[in-house]
DNA sequence: TCTGGGGTCCTAGGACCC
DNA sequence: TCTGGGGTCCTAGGACCC
């Protein structure tokens, strides 16, 4: 039997969950920016049509805007994220086999489910519109890169309407298709690889597809041969149906204004060890050390330029934001030079492993482990239930003269009490 | 004035061991 | 004169993804 895998992306994600709540945007040109309001992260089908590429820094197409009038807004995690699960829920109905595989994609097995695949896909994109608002569209195939593919061809196609499996073509239909994607559009081959490829006379997808796999192998590497038996519908890339634990922690931003002040430094790596911290004890892990980074800003050239990082191993696993954050400044002090406008810190967790593997030392010091895994349980509980950030070490502060920049974020309409969607009645 | 954040995987090279 | 070979582990860095 051939192997069916679907891919339902979300169009224009972050755009379409702001239109949920401001219909007025309907139709008006529209980018979230990411933090700190630097770039485009996603942008409306009128944005794209202005030309406005992926990732363009906003301060470089202030008069494109003023001149289309459009909307920009700072991005709402806490929004996207509330939709993401409502829309991944949904989907799961259609398939045992569900792997979310970001916050606006995932692919659903279908082998096996005997109905017309083309249709059933429809029933997906109608059930996610009516019950969650968001326009999705689905590509069908034999391996992952090739739904990817087919997914790209059913939103760059109206004729699509939405839709297209690869499955139900014949090979010359299909490499008619694939012949006219350039071959950058391939999942796994970025701006490096194309320029590469492109050396060798590989142009699309189609060229990609019929490439000498020993060719590949030497050239590239073991991804690419993978991506080549894939495009040949031979799936090497199996669906991960539990999201794996993290193999490491990052917290990282930019700042709202750079600072050379040690003392804003200390808060930033506080508060970042604190929310990764958090993550590490939500998927049970502890880790076995903690890597603090910062660094100037390197856009400004004519600024003394400095970056550095250090991993500071810790005597044994743990998962408590005490400790953490103790080795942390420790890392941070050791790397900090003076008279430098830093812009950017961050952390990184590293070493993790499970709980439950935890391993047993000589001189455990069982009743103050079992006092700090008590308090961290705690405090966690706290904050969950009053909001994130009630109970804090103090070192973080409250001032925060280094936050990032948040101009036009709009309310946490689902997520927060204080600022729900309401409905205003009509006179 | 203003350029994101959070991840994964692979490779190369060094250190070390027998 | 002539100085092995193979394995493992770790780290740094590159490339890629959304």
């Amino acid at each position: 039997m051939q192997r069916a895998i679907a891919l339902v992306d979300c169009n224009n994600f972050y755009v379409s969950c702001e239109r949920l709540f401001q219909p007025g945007l309907e139709g008006r040109p529209v980018v979230v920016l990411s933090n700190n309001d630097g770039c485009v992260v996603s942008r409306s089908q009128e944005v794209k049509d202005l030309g406005v590429k992926m990732a363009v820094p906003w301060f470089r197409m202030r008069d494109l805007a003023r001149q289309h009038n459009i909307v920009a807004l700072s991005s709402n995690y806490s929004l996207y994220a509330d939709i993401s699960n409502r829309v991944m829920s949904l989907l799961s109905r259609f398939s045992p086999g569900q792997e979310v595989y970001s916050i606006d994609e995932s692919f659903l097995e279908l082998t096996g489910i005997a109905v017309d695949h083309t249709g059933y896909a429809r029933q997906m994109r109608l059930t996610v519109m009516q019950h969650v608002g968001i326009p999705v569209c689905v590509g069908i195939a034999s391996s992952k890169t090739l739904s990817k593919l087919a997914n790209h061809v059913a939103k760059k196609n109206p004729r699509y309407a939405g839709v297209c499996d690869f499955n139900g073509m014949t090979e010359a239909e299909l490499n008619g298709l694939l012949a006219r994607i350039d071959v950058g559009e391939v999942w796994g081959v970025g701006r490096r690889s194309a320029d590469r490829l492109r050396d060798r006379d590989i142009r699309s997808a189609l060229d990609l597809k019929r490439a000498a796999a020993k060719h590949i192998r030497s050239g590239f590497s073991v991804v690419f041969e993978r991506i080549v038996a894939e495009l040949n519908g031979v799936s090497c890339l199996e669906l991960d149906q539990v999201a794996p634990a993290k193999q490491q922690i990052i917290c990282s931003r930019s700042f709202g204004t750079p600072t050379s002040r040690l003392a804003d430094l200390e808060q930033a790596v506080i508060a970042y060890t604190t929310r990764a911290a958090e993550k590490l004890r939500q998927q049970r892990s502890l880790c076995g050390g903690i890597q603090a980074y910062i660094r100037t800003n390197p856009h400004r050239e004519q600024d003394a330029q400095h970056q550095s990082s250090m991993l500071m191993p810790l005597p044994e696993p743990s998962d408590d934001t005490r400790l953490l954050c103790r080795a942390a400044l420790h890392g941070l002090r050791s790397i900090y030079r003076t008279g430098h406008a830093y812009q950017k810190a961050g952390i990184m967790l590293t070493g993790i492993i499970p709980a439950a593997a935890r391993p047993q030392t000589l001189f455990d010091d069982v009743p103050s482990r079992e006092k700090s895994e008590a308090l961290m349980r705690t405090l966690d509980r706290i904050n969950r239930s009053m909001g994130s950030g009630t109970i804090r070490l103090l070192g973080e502060g409250t001032g925060k003269p280094w936050a990032m920049r948040r101009q036009n974020v709009s309310n946490r309409y689902t997520t927060e009490w204080d600022e729900l969607a309401v409905c205003k009645a009509h006179p």
